[in-house]
DNA sequence: TCGTTTATCATGCGACTGCATGATAAACGG
DNA sequence: CCGTTTATCATGCAGTCGCATGATAAACGA
């Protein structure tokens, strides 16, 4: 057995040189000789390990996923209450630094790209329900922790606050929003659904 | 004076070639060929009324920003009291129907491509202060009325309905939500708000 | 009727696209 | 040490891209 190299790790490195082409220059401008050159490597080698474009963007978006997911699940351990959890979720899902303006323009472009390309828009549908669940465990948590009210619908609640997060994106993104207005925002919204 | 036509018609089916070739195949298949095709004109009369590819993409963002702004004000002349404005409103910027759904696949395509192009920025960021005011207006209209709370905070609730319209729209064109569940989430949330 | 202006078109150019192919290098088993 | 397998690369190809240019056609004033 000959050269044996992570394919793992190659394929990651890829799809990240195609994150930074589509934060930086957008979907439209990745090309499989842009992101040879953004990865550092031949367009050959880029084909020996995605076949083609759209398996690429694919691929991609999957490690996209993954990589919110590990986010998402990070916060986890550096909260205590369930209220603080919820609102650092959402927190972590907002545009209110470099590093999560940069998830939101990858994310955003995706959610475009996706509507148009049938396989992008099964990984979406795929990476939905365990965002919204997540979410709406943690609403669940803090119901039973007695910090937001038992009368609320922990699965629309969960739809809502994930909606919210999306939708605000863009208008932050382009500057309508600051960051401080985006926070007061969400804390407007968490503060009606506490108990009292 | 030779051959007068009608300059802003033909600008204005441009901008609609525009908006088709982003609903059926996407912002990247948007060309200066495709959309003469779509157009039915010759490449060299595109460029006539629109003299890059840019300034083209730019100028059916605003058509579509003042198609939008329309069909959201001719909401007034149907609807009864303010919360039903403003309930109608939201309906309107909701990809319930095929219409709205088209109208839905061109905004979260400029949405994306509005983050990575200046100029569509700038008009993204030019749009918005008129569509937000105009649902805090009804909201206070709604308050005065009686229909809504009163100590709802007019314009943080707007940009939070605004958010959830944006946010909820992949998710739904994606098919995750059915139309029914996006308007019981709508219906949920204004349910909330309303006097207690 | 002629000339000027407005509008439309066809074509060409260099650059780039996705994808396919063949050559080359590296690493291990025999 | 040789041959097979894995990995990387350079190059070619047909097609498309944005954009520029020059040729027509149409319509009106003179």
């Amino acid at each position: 057995m000959p050269k044996i190299v992570d394919h793992d790790a190659r394929r990651r490195h890829i799809a990240e040189a195609v994150h930074r082409i589509i934060h930086d220059k957008g979907m439209e401008s990745v090309s499989l000789r842009e992101v040879a050159a953004e990865a550092g490597m031949s367009m050959g080698t880029v084909q020996y390990y995605v076949t083609t474009k759209d398996q690429m963007l694919l691929l991609a978006l999957e490690h996209f996923r993954v990589w919110i997911g590990i986010r998402i699940t990070a916060v986890t351990e550096r909260q205590s209450t369930p209220l603080d959890l919820l609102r650092g979720t959402v927190l972590e899902l907002l545009p209110l630094d470099d590093e999560r303006s940069y998830l939101n323009r990858i994310g955003l472009a995706f959610q475009a790209s996706s509507v148009v390309a049938d396989d992008q828009a099964a990984a979406m549908r795929l990476g939905l329900p365990h965002l919204l669940s997540f979410l709406a465990e943690q609403i669940r948590a803090a119901q039973a922790a007695g910090q937001l009210a038992d009368h609320l619908d922990a699965d629309k609640e969960a739809s809502i606050l994930h909606a919210f997060a999306q939708g605000i994106v863009n208008a932050t993104l382009v500057g309508h929003y600051t960051p401080k207005e985006v926070v007061a925002a969400l804390d407007y919204h968490l503060a009606r659904l506490r108990v009292g």
